[in-house]
RNA sequence: GGGCGCGUAGCUCAGCGGGAGAGCACUCGCUUCACACGCGAGGGGUCGCUGGUUCGAUCCCAGCCGCGCCCA
């Protein structure tokens, strides 16, 4: 053993020793309490970044707590086939090689992510692995497999024969950069520097103007109508009369809606029901026509004047803003600022329009998973965020579910000649309406979240009856970040009330977000984002795991590597306090303490472990490792080994600090996961692993002594301050001399006794006043003013004993 | 516009009704036979601002200033 631990290969050897002797596997058919997480699946295309790597540690402490605790733990990997992210990757790849997904057709193109993924996916799991991760890597799974892809099928079919799903002209966001619609969750909201035109519509019956605002006058080729709220004095007349519509000429009516906010603008709102969401719903209500003059180019399409066809937006904005001015019908335009849908994945911003696409009603979906929520069936670490994924649930909108996409899961829909629609499984024969043979499968894909809502249930073999199901289902916890709250943790809830009829786990954490030092998100375009694994190869695997629980709260943290070299020492101090009990010999491990600090150190090894286990179960990560850190540092190291260094030859105390490091290794293994297995296997007659040993079970008969070095304590603390050494006897006296060395620690200055005397006095001074203030002792509660009283004796005794 | 959260030592963060804490950084002293990724000693904070509640406020309440996130 080399007085430098270096994790460098003992961390990658133990990787692939538990791994090898199948200790991650979780056997169905193994006796013990279940104790399942299933892993985020990450995106098959991508590498690992903090946030897998702090989530990743969080839940390998979960389950390493549970494994040695004698659970049957099943922690499940697998990826997430990211339909348009991956599409887009490949392509992106089609483009250097001067060709198109169109030029090679749907097949070749399909056939081509899989062979990319091959080449390029899947390498977060063996990061995982770097970073100690205890996953049951046998049971990897994907979310395009076939027995995948056949859960994802009975989903959509079983929500066809529900009902819930239709097929619907509806306003969707569309991107034009992705060339596929996405969900309202993937609609980012930027501010952006806009422009806000106010432009008068004449009335029909030649009595005058309606001026309204927009910041898109482009869209005024599709309005069908003008909208006032009912309340407003100003327009109350004019509701029921007819507007002609500029440029375009169409007569259109005012309307009243009380969604329309009379402090925007005139008060005066055009309604454009095909390119803008609210205008939407009101033309609905109001059985407006949905025209859509935007195409899904972005350019001018539909019914419009000749020379507008085939403009972009911008440009069609201009010619309608001059004609505006032409007709002296432009009252204003004016900076405005305001919020935009941005796609969140090109960036690019949405463009709102009405388009036939497959729907899936969520009410019904959603209402157990409110009740489950709302209950306390299913909890949120921290419970903010579960008021804050119920009130989403509350509000839910039908979910567009189709894709303009080939990497993903098709539909199943055909259709016959004469429109009917075939829902199944598999393919089908003929048409379920008319039985025409004629069939024809809609093209589309779905939703990448609409096959992630069934992992936590699809991984272990549904919609077969499995021994995996039956043992794992539901599971016990989901650890994720804020960001995918309602993309994934609400879907999941709901799709396993709604299949399985039951929540898929109890226990969600949504765990902090780690910025970078800007404190901002890290981001890859910036070249602010860290690698975890450059992090490992740095500090090593344990460190990192360590820094990131110590960093981990329930606020957002701004990175810095200062916790995870705090980690890289514990590893070290815990390495050479090893050294130093292994190298003087013994072969005997047993708790035989005779002496205070021997009883002392194994009862603050137990309370440790409840106050730890109470971290754990409440998922406070950084408050744990804190308390290991200082247990290992300070008590252990600082006291307890210094004390029994000048009898180290004693087997009896040799015996007793061997158990004593047993107990501390099992402590700290859950975190420091490789270095304590590398000390565990060098510990005297020791068979078998420490990643499979029973959690250490706290010993009554020390706990009483949990307080045991209270007197040598204070007296180190009197003499650290004072120099005054007290007088001790027995074990204190020997513990004392040998932990605060005092003739060595004189010659550095310690102990200022007039500075001392001067604090205590200015306490006892503090603490007489609040004492003879009648209205303290008369309203403060009796323990605080009995707790007071007490602390001014102490500190008149300390002053007596540094005073004589 | 609605909601949530945060401003505590130079840095990153705990604490959240009765004596201001940790780690790092900084200063000084130690190659003491486990560890210099160490040991010992020390300096450093009107706990964002202004009011209020209270015997007592970093902690509770209100307002303000600054920063961030989510939803529309």
């Amino acid at each position: 053993m080399e007085p430098l631990y270096k994790p460098h290969g003992v961390e990658e050897r133990w990787q692939r020793a538990w791994e090898g002797e199948g200790l991650y596997h979780a056997d169905p058919e193994a006796p013990g309490e279940t104790y399942v997480i299933a892993i985020p699946p990450p995106n098959v295309t991508g590498a690992l970044h903090m946030g897998h790597a702090l989530n990743g540690t969080i839940q390998d402490v979960l389950i390493r707590w549970h494994r040695m605790r004698g659970f049957n733990t099943l922690w499940q990997p697998g990826y997430d086939h990211a339909g348009i992210a991956t599409q887009a990757a490949v392509e992106r790849e089609l483009r250097k090689e001067g060709t198109s997904r169109l030029e090679l057709g749907r097949d070749a193109f399909v056939e081509r992510v899989w062979e990319w993924l091959h080449e390029y996916g899947g390498i977060i799991m063996s990061q995982f692995r770097r970073l100690g991760c205890s996953l049951d890597y046998e049971r990897e799974r994907f979310t395009m497999d076939d027995g995948y892809v056949r859960a994802v099928m009975r989903f959509f079919v079983h929500l066809y024969e529900r009902g819930w799903m239709f097929r619907d002209n509806r306003i969707v966001n569309w991107c034009t950069d992705c060339g596929t619609t996405v969900s309202d969750l993937e609609v980012e909201h930027i501010d952006v520097d806009d422009t806000l035109t106010y432009a008068r519509y004449a009335l029909a019956d030649g009595d005058g103007f309606v001026t309204i605002a927009t910041a898109r006058p482009a869209t005024i080729l599709a309005d069908v109508a003008l909208a006032v709220h009912p309340d407003d004095e100003r327009y109350k007349a004019l509701i029921g009369k007819d507007v002609i519509v500029p440029v375009v000429g169409r007569k259109v009516p005012v309307i009243a809606d009380e969604r329309v906010d009379p402090t925007f603008g005139t008060g005066a709102l055009k309604i454009t029901p095909g390119h803008d969401p609210t205008d939407f719903e009101i033309g609905r209500d109001h059985g407006l026509p949905e025209l859509t003059v935007i195409g899904f180019d972005g350019r001018i399409t539909g019914d419009v004047p000749d020379d507008f066809r085939g403009l972009t937006e911008a440009e069609a904005a201009e010619r309608v803003v001059a004609w505006l001015k032409e007709h002296d019908q432009l009252e204003k335009r004016e900076h405005y600022r305001h919020a935009v849908g941005h796609c969140d994945r090109s960036g690019t911003r949405i463009q709102p329009l009405v388009m036939l696409q497959w729907w899936c009603a969520m009410d019904d979906l959603a209402r157990p998973a409110i009740e489950a929520i709302d209950s306390g069936r299913v909890r949120f670490h921290p419970p903010v965020h579960g008021r804050v994924a119920s009130d989403w649930l509350k509000a839910i909108r039908p979910w567009n579910v189709s894709r303009q996409l080939w990497w993903g899961h098709q539909l199943p829909i055909w259709y016959c000649p004469d429109g009917h629609v075939t829902c199944a499984e598999t393919e089908p024969t003929a048409c379920a309406v008319c039985g025409s043979p004629e069939l024809t499968r809609d093209p589309d894909v779905l939703d990448t979240w609409f096959s992630s809502a069934l992992w936590p249930f699809a991984t272990l073999g549904w919609p077969d009856d499995t021994p995996e199901l039956r043992r794992y289902y539901p599971g016990d916890v989901n650890s994720t970040g804020r960001d995918i709250i309602f993309l994934w943790v609400n879907r999941m809830v709901m799709a396993g009330i709604e299949l399985m009829g039951d929540i898929p786990f109890r226990d969600v954490i949504i765990h902090s977000t780690i910025l970078a030092s800007d404190g901002q998100r890290m981001s890859k375009s910036k070249g602010t984002g860290l690698d975890p694994v450059e992090l490992i190869e740095q500090h090593g695997a344990d460190a990192t795991r360590y820094g990131l629980l110590k960093m981990s709260s329930t606020q957002d943290v701004r990175f810095t590597p200062v916790p995870i070299e705090e980690g890289r020492r514990l590893a070290n101090k815990l390495w050479n306090a090893s050294r130093l009990l292994l190298m003087s010999g013994g072969d005997e491990v047993e708790a035989r303490p005779k002496s205070l600090e021997e009883r002392w150190i194994l009862a603050r090894i137990d309370a440790t472990r409840s106050e730890i286990e109470r971290d754990f179960e409440t998922y406070d990560f950084s408050h744990a490792v804190d308390r290991l850190y200082h247990l290992t540092f300070d008590d252990f190291c600082d006291w307890y080994l210094e004390s029994i260094k000048p009898r180290l030859g004693e087997a009896d105390v040799k015996a007793t600090a061997f158990a004593a490091l047993e107990r501390l290794l099992e402590l700290l293994h859950p975190v420091l996961a490789h270095v304590t297995e590398e000390i565990w296997s060098h510990l005297p007659a020791r068979e078998g692993r420490l990643i499979v040993a029973p959690w250490l079970q706290p010993d009554a008969s020390y706990a009483a002594d949990v307080d045991a070095l209270v007197r040598v304590q204070e007296a180190a603390e009197r003499f650290r301050r004072s120099g005054v050494v007290t007088p001790l006897d027995g074990d204190e006296k020997r513990i004392f001399d040998a932990v605060v060395k005092p003739e060595r620690a004189k010659g550095n200055g310690a102990g200022r006794l007039e500075e001392e005397v001067a604090r205590l006095e200015g306490e006892i001074a503090r603490s007489e006043k609040m004492l003879s203030n009648e209205r303290f002792v008369a309203n403060a509660r009796a323990e605080v003013v009995q707790a007071e009283r007490e602390k001014l004796e102490r500190y008149r005794r300390e002053l007596d004993a540094i005073r004589n």
